[in-house]
DNA sequence: GTTGATTGGGCTAGTCTCAGACCATTGATG
DNA sequence: CATCAATGGTCTGAGACTAGCCCAATCAAC
């Protein structure tokens, strides 16, 4: 609130933890969001050491855990590789206090807040930027997939849709901010159960986001993410009361 | 665009590079935004590396390299310390299309694309949340400071009340990201010259920020952050053409 | 089968980073 | 002037991390 405020926020921890925890972290991400679906496999072990800016031995230790945790399938030889086998835990209000109380109140405010403001302000850039025809394709075909897609598929694709959404604006730092506010409440997400009427009015909303977007209207935008975004906080608020 | 978007955003690289790198541009980040005013100091080397998470021997490396940059004078003794000496320096445009070049076109989109994203997230889920009397009463401080500011403080104080916007949010998260989005346009900021008629205008626009954050309309409030970050986005443009 | 390409598995030497202890300097206070 | 608290300066041993190299397994293609 005061000068002390600022402070903490730029000499806030330079590391979240050390290299391994770190991967961990990184390579949950692309298995929770969907980014490596079940079934596919992670790149090659060199590769992704470079990708990620580590060596391949901290790599490989992060691979191991996932391993051992029972998120991959790792297997030898041309042809092999890390195979994702989780599947999201079956969507239902059980778990969620205890996935609420895992994180904390404070960080599930601050989550839901820095979401809100990352995706609504990409939607905003998105629609003011005035997309190419291929982006509008790509945002419809996000769309459509997720229209069609299977209550197996759908977490999946919702997030794919919402990420294309920062992704199309061309800046690499708002897609990284938008993914990372996506996995800090994923565990939420996946906790909460998808009944038809929940699903139907969020296909509405979706449809309203990119009706808004390619018409190149950022209020509109702005507003129907913030209204989407809302109904799922809301949706969360109603499950834990 | 496609899938390879999304697989490039999560798996890119864990660490921005070494400890003492990164200690480095934080300790400049806490400079160059002003949340350590020249003349102050930082705080001590064994409280400063608990905050930052490493080891003193790193943080010393950090802050030697820095005094032997001239940013900082470090002094021994008890009420001895890291004192910033470090003043931006006088805003020209000769310098600008240098500064430009450094940080390349690519990045340069990124980052204004990133600014504008997370401030006016921040504004309307400020405008949205209903401040208390007493964040209401901060940002009106803050704003003011800003009005009464020399020459010489005017870009601290623009940075301390634009930050404040996100602070007030109480996401650290989101504080954190726009810290960040600041920081990538600060060398360019302090690379343009202050022109009376630049400065007048943004203090109408500051003040039709505050006056819609505080009468709870995101919709201006987004708009008004919107218009105040695409000026200074014309007025970068009409320096480098 | 044999071969060859691709991939995970493992080792080693060297560098980076850390935690903790101890030393040196400064300046306000009595 | 002596004291003492606060602060930067330095050293050391242990652990984390890396780069590079070679080994082992697998499977398509011949």
């Amino acid at each position: 609130m005061d000068e002390s405020a600022r402070l903490m926020t730029v000499l806030r921890p330079v590391r979240a933890g050390n290299a391994f925890e770190e991967t961990v972290e990184r390579l949950l991400q692309a298995i929770k969001l969907g980014v490596v679906a079940p079934g596919e496999k992670l790149p090659p072990e060199r590769e992704l050491a470079v990708q990620l800016g580590i060596s391949r031995v901290t790599l490989r230790d992060a691979i191991r855990a996932l391993q051992e945790a029972g998120y991959l399938d790792v297997r030898r030889g041309r042809y092999g590789g890390a195979f994702v086998i989780y599947v999201p835990p079956t969507p239902g209000a059980a778990d969620l206090r205890k996935v609420v109380a895992d994180m904390g109140a404070a960080d599930l405010a601050d989550a839901l807040t820095f979401r809100m403001a990352v995706e609504c302000g990409a939607a905003q850039v998105l629609a003011a930027s005035g997309l190419t025809p291929l982006q509008r394709a790509t945002l419809e075909r996000r769309l459509s997939d997720l229209d069609e897609a299977s209550l197996a598929d759908y977490r999946r694709l919702d997030t794919a849709f919402h990420l294309s959404i920062a992704e199309l604006t061309g800046s690499s730092l708002l897609a990284a901010a938008c993914a990372d506010a996506r996995l800090r409440v994923s565990d939420l997400l996946d906790a909460i159960p998808m009944l038809q009427a929940n699903l139907d009015h969020a296909a509405a909303q979706h449809r309203a986001m990119v009706t808004a977007i390619v018409s190149g209207d950022p209020e509109a935008a702005r507003c129907a993410v913030a209204e989407h975004l809302e109904g799922t906080a809301a949706l969360l608020r109603a499950f834990l009361s």
